[in-house]
DNA sequence: CCGAAGTGGATATGCCATATCCGCTTATGT
DNA sequence: ACATAAGCGGATATGGCATATCCACTTCGG
């Protein structure tokens, strides 16, 4: 899986991961529009040399959240396992934000609908599709409403997502509270029959 | 409340106009970031002409949505008046949102926290006040849960104001249905028990 | 008809991200 | 130890972009 790189001299290679770690420190806490000039600098290396192992900041977030997402992606497989496909789904959802929460450049790339590189948008896909499998059936289970589908995912995740980003949020985690609300207008009950979209 | 301009040519004034119209256009289509050079091409003038009566974007910005927000707010106030707070409440946040919906520019004035100028910054807190007393009200009369209070109205826009620029988002102004979602979420029900204990 | 007011838009200015280049340093194996 | 390829640093070229100005020309209004 990983493709074999044409073998680095020694220091090369421990800076290729002293830049990775920069990346992943500095994508976290600015965002991915940091430079790569600010990841050299963060990493304490000259920007030439940033730049002799990867072509551009794209190149550099490919290899730095690839990873991350396929974890995430496995994440929902797994999850799949279970017999409570709610609890599962709920699971995932707050698997995902708590990383999201932690990592400005994540929040960045799940938000951003297109443009990514293969390897991301493949793991991406994989995702929504575990979690399409969960909706549907917590669905089936009666867990939730009727109208529920795949199509509510990205909006719920956006959501919460955006709560994120608001400057009053406290050392509490806001998002949580949401998360819990939003989860529950998705239940069935006795007080809310599956009603159709307006 | 119109504070006296220094009396413009007739044409001028003429010009000035156009001027607001063309940036109401182009904000509410491109956002706050679309520039004056832009405003003013779209009102088929030249970038002088807007500039001499508008020394900034913000200045400008500041007239536009100025009123804009007054009257929100005055939707507000006047939604205070009814006595089903939640109706009231619900019907405010709808027309917020539906304004919202067709105005870029104005999406970005709810959701830039700090930084507006005098006038708009009063506006929003006059609508903020409205709304907390409505939140306050529904909450006494039984209508939404105990935890829920003002705190909760900038998570909620902001939520909702999220799934806006959704790509996604076709014609159907899904922004309603989790609006609905959410509203439903606030509500105090009749016990909204898990199917199953957990 | 004259002077003040207004106009247009090319352009100066400044900012910032991206990416390159090349003289110097370091690793490596013989 | 030495030769040589590989790697390094970071000043700087490049280009894009928004902001704002300036001034020769036009138009308004009394």
């Amino acid at each position: 899986m990983s493709q074999e790189r044409p073998a680095l001299r020694r220091d090369a290679e421990h800076n290729r991961r002293r830049t990775l770690e920069a990346a992943r420190e500095v994508f976290a806490a600015r965002g991915l529009q940091a430079t790569l000039n600010d990841v050299a600098h963060h990493a304490g290396l000259g920007v030439g040399t940033v730049y002799r192992r990867f072509p551009n900041k794209e190149a550099l977030a490919e290899v730095v959240y690839a990873g991350r997402l396929e974890d995430i992606h496995a994440a929902a497989r797994a999850a799949l396992e279970g017999p409570d496909a709610y609890q599962a789904l709920k699971a995932v959802l707050e698997h995902v934000m708590e990383q999201a929460a932690a990592d400005r450049g994540l929040r960045e790339l799940i938000r951003r609908g297109a443009g990514d590189s293969e390897p991301i948008a493949r793991a991406r896909q994989g995702i929504v599709e575990s979690c399409g499998r969960l909706i549907a059936r917590a669905r089936e289970q009666g867990a939730i409403r009727d109208d529920i589908t795949v199509a509510d995912l990205a909006p719920i995740v956006t959501m919460i997502d955006s709560v994120l980003d608001l400057p009053s949020a406290g050392p509490v985690q806001a998002w949580r509270r949401y998360l819990a609300l939003i989860l529950d207008g998705l239940r069935t009950g006795p007080e809310r029959p599956a009603r159709r979209p307006s």
